[in-house]
DNA sequence: CGTTGACTTGACTGATTAGTCAACTACGGC
DNA sequence: GCCGTAGTTGACTAATCAGTCAAGTCAACG
């Protein structure tokens, strides 16, 4: 048995690429199970139910592979706006990953299961609506850096942050709709007419 | 009893609402025919299963208030820009009707549908997709007669089409997301940034 | 060696699931 | 008045659902 018991982590794996394919409410705790490889008793050994596994596995994938990939693209020294255009580029890059990896592009899993959740499962909702507000504010963080720095004219950095969020998430979730990463590379000109400015067109097919 | 049974369309309607309001995958037969009215035989007399019901649910509200609300914005005499103005209009008027009625904002319908259900349900995801593709074709056609016009500047109306469908599907969601109609509203200067014109701002609470 | 406590196991409950079915009702045409 | 049929009814299946639980394993520690 390794150090620690590793039922617990593959149940996060588990439902998150579960609910990732399909959606919350059409995962059942025994399929979570037998996916994971674990039996029902552990899995409610480790979580009191299906819905505080969904919150754990939702915030379990925001801290470790997201936001270090939001660090990546945000982080960098990087001035604003190319950093911008490295989330558009990540954003495609894993609209491919997913097709290649699960068969079919699956889209933002954060912004469909907020969707999905709204009003029904108000804590999972609100778990996924906590990362969805972060991934926003770093977006109006870099528009408002690159307004300072007099790289475009902006006069509400928040305002204009929400709408890009907007395009950005529609167009991912078109891509899972039509199964077709392009919806998102071809996102950069809109971006540009959006912020008043010149977008770098996306990489095509990095593969 | 009336003159055509009504147990059909009150199916129907259940149905819609039911899974606008949840989700397709959390909505039971039980439920729908709780909601109803309507016995569990009386539903397998006139749908051969859960699925069949909800594909004719959207088509029905489709072809109903949904294609007859679309000519209403699209089909009217005025210059298409006009048009464009009173479809995002007409959207905000939506969310906060659906506020009203439902006590929370729910987006649209065939959008959110049509994400959870893409891969999973292939009928139910491919009639929410025909829906979305006409309205998106409705929207290019809306912005290549803006052009032609000498209204804007365009070279690629089916690309700009699907931005601004992606824009306004994906601020419709985050209304939901947040219970909040004003995420539609504070679009309008994000199109005419799209669009690359100044486009009138959304009319605030008519009610 | 004995105890403790984290973890696992598989059988179990009662509710709910999608879907079936034979019997029933009531209306329109003949 | 009688018959066909569209629609209705409620009881029924077999599977699956979320969640429980008592009994077990096993490594660590005293």
């Amino acid at each position: 048995m390794p150090p620690v018991s590793q039922a617990r982590m593959k149940l996060l794996e588990a439902m998150l690429e579960a609910m990732w394919e399909r959606s919350y409410a059409a995962i059942s705790v025994d399929a979570i199970c037998e996916r994971a490889g674990v039996r029902k008793g552990s899995f409610y050994h480790f979580f009191p139910s299906k819905c505080a596994l969904a919150v754990a596995a939702l915030e379990h994938k925001w801290q470790t592979e997201a936001s270090t990939c939001l660090d990546e693209m945000f982080g960098s020294g990087l001035p604003p706006l190319e950093r911008l255009s490295r989330v558009v580029d990540h954003w495609y890059e894993k609209a491919r990953a997913s097709q290649l990896e699960h068969g079919r592009v699956l889209g933002c899993p954060y912004f469909s299961i907020a969707c999905e959740t709204a009003g029904v499962e108000p804590e999972l909702a609100a778990m996924a609506r906590k990362i969805l507000d972060g991934f926003q504010d770093r977006l109006e963080r870099t528009l408002a850096e690159a307004r300072d720095r007099g790289d475009l004219v902006l006069d509400d950095p928040a305002a204009t942050a929400a709408c890009l969020f907007s395009l950005l998430e529609g167009a991912s979730t078109q891509a899972r709709i039509h199964d077709d990463p392009e919806r998102v590379r071809h996102l950069a000109p809109a971006i540009g007419g959006l912020l008043g400015i010149d977008f770098p067109p996306v990489t095509p097919a990095t593969a």
